[in-house]
DNA sequence: TCAAGGGCTTGACGCTGTCAAGTTGTACGC
DNA sequence: GCGTACAACTTGACAGCGTCAAGCCCTTGA
C-alpha cells in the first residue's frame, strides 16, 4: 500500500491520492487501508518517517566519509530529494500529513535534524552555542531544502530548459553547489578567525 | 471569490479549498466559480498570478531603494511569503494550479524572476554572464525560497519555540538573515577580485 | 425586435473520505 | 476441544466533492 501511494504521489502528486485508488491498487477492499493508517493523514505520516529515516541516513553517511562536509551534505539532501520525490513531497508538508501528531514520525524527523545538527559540527569545526548552532543549522537547511524544492516542483527545471547558454542540467546544479560549498566555508573560516 | 479561496488556503491549506466552499462564501451556486476559473486549478492559476505579481513588487521595491540589496532583497522575499502565506502556498506548487497552462500567471511568475535577475546584477555589481547569472539567481532564490518555505510551512518553527535558548523567533530570523548577508556578499567580492 | 452572449442557476453523474457493522482466521488460556 | 479475543479484513451506507449538461435571466448591439 506504501509503494502503491508513493508511486501516486512521485507521478501525480500527493492530492491525487486516494484511499480507495491505494486500495484498489493493493487489490483490497476501500476500507484495508483505515485498519492500517487510521485515516488518509495516516498514509502521509508513515510515508514521512520513511523519508525522515531516509534522509537521516543519507545525511548521516555524507557526514561520516566525507571531507567536504558541507559539499556532500548539500549534496546529499538534493540526491535524497530528487531521488525519493514522493517522500519528499510529504515530508514537509505539515497541512496533509499532521505529522505532529504521529509520534513515530516526529522521532524521525528529530533524527534528520539531529543529523543536520552534526553536520553544522563538521563544517564550523568548533562546537558553536546552541543558537549560533541553531542559526548554522537553519542556513545550510534552508539552502540545501530552498534548491530541493524548487528543483523538484518548483519553475527552476523549466526556467533552465529554456535558456540555451545551458547546457546540461546536472552540471549546473554541481555550479550552483560549487558556489555555495564556497559560500558556506568561507563564513565558516571567518567565525573561527574572530 | 478569490477572498474566500485565498483565506482557506491561508488557514487550513490549499487541500481544503472546493468550489463548493468558495462558492458557498460568496453566496453562489456551486457552479458560478466556473464560470470564471474554467476549474479548480483555474482558482488557484489566478492566486498564483497575483502573488507572483505580488512579489514581483516586493523585490522591485527591495533593488530599488536598498544600499543592501542581498539583505533587504532576501527579507522582501521572507515577508512576502509570511504576510501572503496563502499565495505563497499555492505560487510554486506547479502540480495542483498548473500554472504552465494559463498564460498570464506565467507573465506574473517571468516578472518575478526579472526582478531576481535585477536584484542579481545589484549584488553581484557588475555584468554577469548568462550562465553566471542563472548560478547567482538559483543561489539567491534557493536561499530565500529555503528559509521561507521553513518558516512558513517546515519544522523550523515548532523547533524554534521547543528550544528556550532561541527567544524572539524574529530576531532569530534576523540573523540567519545576518549570516546570509555576510555570505553572499563575501562571495560576490570574491568573484570580483577574480 | 431580436439574436448573442455574459452571468449565473438547477440537476445529475461518479468519485471521494469516513462511520458502522459484519465476517473470517488465528492464537491462546482453560 | 472449546471459547474468547483480537487482528485483518469485508460490505454497505452517507454526505460532500469536481465536473458535465442544460436552462434561465439580463444587458448589449444590430
Amino acid at each position: 500500500m506504501l509503494d502503491a501511494a508513493i508511486d501516486i504521489i512521485t507521478r501525480d502528486g500527493a492530492e491525487h491520492v486516494s484511499m480507495r485508488e491505494v486500495a484498489r491498487r493493493a487489490s483490497v477492499s476501500h476500507q484495508a487501508p483505515y485498519h492500517y493508517f487510521g485515516d488518509r493523514a495516516g498514509i502521509f505520516a508513515a510515508i514521512s518517517e520513511e523519508g525522515f529515516l531516509g534522509l537521516s541516513d543519507a545525511l548521516h553517511r555524507a557526514n561520516a566519509s566525507s571531507t567536504h562536509p558541507a559539499r556532500d551534505g548539500l549534496r546529499a539532501y538534493l540526491t535524497f530529494a530528487m531521488s525519493h520525490r514522493g517522500h519528499f513531497r510529504v515530508m514537509f508538508r505539515n497541512d496533509i500529513c499532521g505529522i505532529s501528531t504521529h509520534d513515530s514520525a516526529l522521532l524521525a524527523a528529530d533524527q534528520a535534524f539531529n543529523a543536520l545538527l552534526s553536520l553544522v559540527n563538521r563544517v564550523v569545526d568548533s562546537e558553536p552555542s546552541e543558537e549560533n548552532a541553531m542559526v548554522w543549522a537553519t542556513t545550510l537547511w534552508s539552502i540545501a531544502h530552498g534548491l530541493a524544492t524548487l528543483v523538484i516542483d518548483g519553475p527552476l527545471m523549466p526556467r533552465l530548459a529554456k535558456q540555451p547558454s545551458i547546457g546540461d542540467t546536472d552540471s549546473f546544479l554541481e555550479s550552483v553547489l560549487d558556489q555555495f560549498e564556497t559560500m558556506v566555508n568561507q563564513q565558516a573560516k571567518a567565525l573561527f578567525n574572530t
